[in-house]
DNA sequence: GCCCACATTGAACGCTCGTGCAATGATTTG
DNA sequence: CAAATCATTGCACGAGCGTTCAATGTGGGC
């Protein structure tokens, strides 16, 4: 064909996997239906053809990103949850691709949401048991408040760095954050005690 | 000009506003690549031929679609933020479009958070001021963590519904999280208080 | 050597998309 | 009544879509 130079200079990732990669990459930041096959090939060096060889359909690519993506969230993260700006920093390209699966209905997402919450779940009930944290409620529930309230900055990383964001600092917002964040979950938000569902209008 | 009695002139704004609300739906659900023009000119009853008229192109439609949703926020909730089963009930259709708006990056979805984390931080510093909350840091960046938390219900909803649902109760779920979110923003989550930046892990 | 399995391509298919446009119908205006 | 205005339609166009497929390159096992 055209480059017979170097044999291995294109392996550096197996295709299929790149073809794969590129495609978290685009869905993670146009969604699904804003991304053509044709787009994904072109970025991935491959033709459209190739694709459909390795994936069978358009949706069985998106299968495969939702499993690659499943299996790099059990493995990595068993934290999400608590020290946001690390854990999104490293989730790099796979971070607005995760963002849509819990957020878009799917399958894969309840998976994933399934999983934080139970591991959240013995994380509390571990800390409620030695003392560390205060038992506040129902263990499933207090989990599955913690975990929703941890992802917001997954979901809504852009605002957090345009309005948190120093130019000073190159951290994008996540360290100033950090104060308030501990204040709230170590002693509260209020210097009342009569409290009973959301705060009063 | 305006002469306010021809029942025409209603029918004429009804038909524009019923475009622009089926897609409001439509947009919400599938996201605006995900949809046509075509299928949501046969659900408003209309021809393509005529969303172009009303709207100029598809992206017209979209930020008629914006506009509305914004006007919408701005009229009816000074509060997404406090009462999460009322509000995301009172916003019906509008909700999954008003997640999308926040979550995918748009200058209209900058403008809502924008407002929604103005009036927290009016709303913290009023609070702060007659000793009902504590200062727990900067009010700008306090009010951005309340509010990024406070969406997250709005961008979780499925997975709240899906995981505290009880289908005894008619309410989603809603009712059985408001208890440890009322704990946590009253007195905190943990029992120590030798606490920095996030939990350690 | 040959052969077979596989990766990969490029062209083509039918379809749907967003959009433009002339025509039609209804209503207001002069 | 005639003219004008505007909502509304049906149709057609070109582009791009997902997908198919026969052909071609490629490399390891016999």
């Amino acid at each position: 064909m055209c480059s017979a130079l170097a044999p291995t200079i294109v392996d550096d990732q197996k295709t299929r996997a790149r073809i794969r990669d590129v495609a978290i990459t685009r869905f993670g930041a146009d969604g699904f239906a804003g991304v053509s096959v044709r787009a994904i090939a072109a970025e991935a060096g491959v033709s459209p053809g190739l694709v459909m060889h390795h994936f069978g359909d358009k949706n069985g690519l998106r299968e495969a990103c939702d499993e690659r993506v499943l299996a790099f969230v059990r493995a990595k993260i068993s934290g999400v949850l608590t020290d946001s700006s690390q854990i999104i920093a490293e989730l790099g390209a796979v971070g607005p691709y995760l963002a849509r699966m819990v957020t878009e209905p799917s399958a894969a997402g309840d998976a994933i949401v399934d999983q934080l919450v139970a591991e959240t779940q013995e994380m509390v009930e571990a800390r409620v048991a030695d003392g560390t944290m205060r038992a506040v409620g129902e263990p499933p529930l207090v989990a599955l408040v913690i975990t929703t309230h941890s992802l917001a900055p997954l979901l809504l990383r852009s605002h957090i760095e345009r309005l948190a964001g120093d130019p000073e600092r190159s951290d994008g917002g996540w360290a100033a954050i950090a104060a308030p964040l501990g204040q709230i979950y170590a002693r509260g938000l209020f210097a009342t005690t009569g409290f009973n569902d959301g705060m009063p209008s």
